[in-house]
DNA sequence: ATAAGAGTATGATTAATATCATATTTTCAG
DNA sequence: CTGAAAATATGATATTAATCATACTCTTAT
């Protein structure tokens, strides 16, 4: 069993508020395991009793509609933890996690989490910051979703995905979508999300080289 | 000064977590004061040093999009806690709250919402909690955006309203929002919502009356 | 009481986006 | 390597919703 003491990924997340014995604690009770691409590390209406840290990989959080389409909700990367909403309420989970990379994860039961919250208030506080600013983010894609037309959200979306994710040595984007998702994420159908890509390439402000995108012109792309 | 004490509208909030001791506390810092229908409470952008614990009356929650449209994020009502993102984030608010009644308004400072959470761990549980359900909520939204046509959109917001904040004795909708408040929440054009309105009445789903808004038949509307 | 302004209503038109259809390309299991 | 399935692409069409225009109806302040 890995030492959470010397994992670096643990500094991105709260778990960086807790004290060396937690560390250790931790460690102890901890159990890692690997997801691979496609797979669910938990699934919308799921008890999962416990957090998962993300020590490796991107992961996507979904929720599927009455019309059956699959809406992106946000993407998951190395350094956070999942299902500290669902903990805390005391609920099934909301959405589903499936992996879009292989991953690899470690699972931190419940008792353990709610056991550091009631010694360590830093923890709780980092907690409270990391669902707080996760609540901001939820409420600002409301807007965006209401408000801002396909397009535009599009080319947001790639944005994003280029500054969080990064980028491939050829400047493709370094997260793998398939259209499917991409549209999943800007919430459109992916026919569209297809034929705008598509219209962005002819205009020179993106690259499609097969399903790799690369984005060519940032400024123009944050100007749509 | 009212004594928090004898507060009913406390019980309804994290607030009821604190001891006798803490309420005796909260009584003597808290400023208590009225909002005017239509005045905010506090702007986007702005840095609000506490939370707000609405006593009396409902707020919308809104936001100013590029376009220059107002989108309501959500609906606030007595018992609630304001501003709790902000303050645990140590962020500017992100939403604009403004009264859509006249409202009996207690403020909370920072500095003691803080020792709170160091000193009573309950409540800092009861606050997460809230948070978490805030985010719930605000996921699902982004699904309902993105996924569901506007129509939809709006006999769902017609059914809350109906739901939380229930009618009058004519059996009219309890919460005053004119036409355009009712699309910002929705997410559409103040023409588009008075249409679907206009159509739903023609059809005995809801009848106007006014201004006033009477639903005749829920289970029709939940099956839009 | 009444005029002005805000809010509501409805028609006509345009624009945005979804859907359906079909081809082409890529991926991947056998 | 190869064929089937999945993913990408693009055209045609339909649908939804926004925008523009105009009229009507309430409030409300003087």
């Amino acid at each position: 069993m890995n030492k959470c003491e010397q994992c670096i990924v643990r500094q991105l997340s709260s778990l960086k508020a807790l004290t060396k014995d937690e560390i250790i604690r931790l460690a102890e009770c901890k159990t890692s395991y690997t997801v691979k691409k496609g797979e669910p590390l938990f699934t919308e209406g799921e008890n999962v009793n416990g957090v998962f840290c993300i020590r490796e990989g991107i992961c996507k959080m979904t929720k599927l509609s009455a019309n059956g389409n699959e809406q992106i909700v946000k993407l998951t990367a190395k350094g956070e933890l999942l299902g500290q909403r669902s903990m805390i309420s005391e609920e099934p989970v909301n959405l589903s996690a499936v992996a879009l990379d292989d991953m690899e994860v470690c699972f931190i039961p419940k008792t353990e989490v709610m056991g550091f919250f009631n010694r360590n208030n830093q923890f709780s506080l980092q907690v409270m910051k990391t669902i707080c600013g996760g609540l901001k983010e939820a409420d600002d894609q409301v807007v965006a979703m209401a408000q801002k037309p396909v397009r535009q959200r599009l080319a947001e979306t790639l944005l994003y995905l280029h500054d969080t994710f990064g980028v491939h040595d050829d400047n493709s984007l370094r997260v793998k979508l398939t259209r499917e998702e991409l549209a999943g994420i800007v919430g459109t159908a992916t026919e569209s999300c297809i034929r705008l890509l598509s219209e962005m390439n002819k205009l020179g402000i993106i690259r499609l080289d097969g399903k790799k995108i690369i984005i060519n012109n940032p400024t123009a792309l944050s100007k749509v």
